[in-house]
DNA sequence: CTCGAACCCGAGCAATTGCTCAGATTTTGC
DNA sequence: GCAAAATCTGAGCAATTGCTCGGGTTCGAG
């Protein structure tokens, strides 16, 4: 599933360290300036290495931004498995609430995603990587109405979903271009909205097209 | 307020069709392969021209995204008046219902505006192109707000016009991404949501903060 | 028809940038 | 200690790309 797509593994500790060195400055600097205008070099210098110690490790500049996904994804994985199994029985708003609330820190932790996340990344496999991680969250949220509302079909499961992961997305940045005093109004809004999309569609019974 | 980007203003026929077909294709290209991808060399290629017009007519690569992002603006203003002056008086399920549909044929109509909101145009100001494109969005939805619930507070309106025009935004790129057979059913969710949204915020009466 | 203005062309310059590689330095096993 | 393996370095190559400029073509007024 994880096929490295590093050149070379570390066996050094030191090596080790440089590694996750330029990773942490590659998530920097991408947040900061984008993926087409962060430059290899820049990176390295901000790394404290060389370029050619960078390039020891990666193949290229988009193998640095895959991995960088790569981890965002387990760390996603890891973030809904952690709220599906702690908070089982919850009411639905109680349970929004919660998730937004876990969101918003994984966006606070890792403004790298949020670019990434948005497609602001844009190169010809990079897209993809992206998508993985929307996937990611896409996956997370069907798992929890599968266990919730067993009653809807699969396919407006997903559907449903994927809207909802595209709302949290989409609000989550408005969150992060909001001054820092209005972030807390604007995350209540989303839970507005994800709830309020919920009831609008509890109504409507599942309806399946082919 | 246009202060007009362009290096020279076409006087000749000849000329001002030259001008359109190179933004044509730029709108074309750049939604195909996205800005910092696009050069201009291929632009004026396909744009059936050589490069020495298009700098003729642009100072530079992002001066031709400004542009793009005008047209857009302006298109988008007509969209807004149009529903507003048209359609005074239907329910808001109604509206909302129509306003989506314009959205989705706007879309549709113009490819090159969906990566232009969704900040996937990266690039110094450029950023400040798409912004201006959604708050002509924000503008829409909050007049229309404040002729229909006069009494939310304008702090209040704001944050929900951002989020309205924002899961607009997002969720009409989720259309995008999905097979055309199954558009519909995209659009038909975008609807719910934002009807719920609005029933979920109704009640919560007006909330002021400072 | 004429001439100046408007327009058009595209080879190539200057700058940027992803990436290589030959050699220097450090670490490890013995 | 010492040699081999692992690691690190950074000048510079090759390719890309935004943009210029000198010279040609077309248009329109008189």
């Amino acid at each position: 599933m994880t096929a490295s797509p590093l050149r070379r593994r570390p066996r050094q500790a030191r090596a080790q360290e440089r590694l996750e060195r330029i990773l942490d400055t590659a998530e920097q600097v991408f947040a900061e300036v984008g993926y087409e205008a962060a430059t290899t070099n820049a990176i390295a210098q901000q790394a404290e290495t060389s370029i050619g110690s960078l390039y020891e490790f990666f193949p290229n500049k988009e193998a640095l931004a895959q991995a960088l996904a790569d981890r965002y994804v387990e760390r996603i994985g890891d973030l809904y498995n952690k709220h599906l199994v702690d908070e089982p029985a919850t009411s639905p708003e109680a349970l929004v609430t919660h998730i937004i609330a876990a969101l918003d820190g994984f966006y606070r932790e890792h403004p790298g995603a949020v670019p990434l996340l948005n497609g602001r990344l844009t190169s010809p496999q990079l897209a993809s990587a992206g998508e993985r991680l929307q996937e990611g969250f896409v996956a997370g949220i069907e798992s929890i109405f599968a266990v919730r509302r067993p009653d809807i079909a699969p396919a407006t499961r997903l559907l449903r979903s994927r809207v909802i992961a595209d709302i949290s997305r989409s609000l989550l940045g408005l969150a992060d271009r909001v001054p820092l005093s209005q972030r807390r109004g604007v995350i209540r809004e989303i839970e507005f909205a994800i709830i309020g999309y919920l009831a609008a569609t509890a109504d409507s019974p599942p309806f399946t097209s082919t």
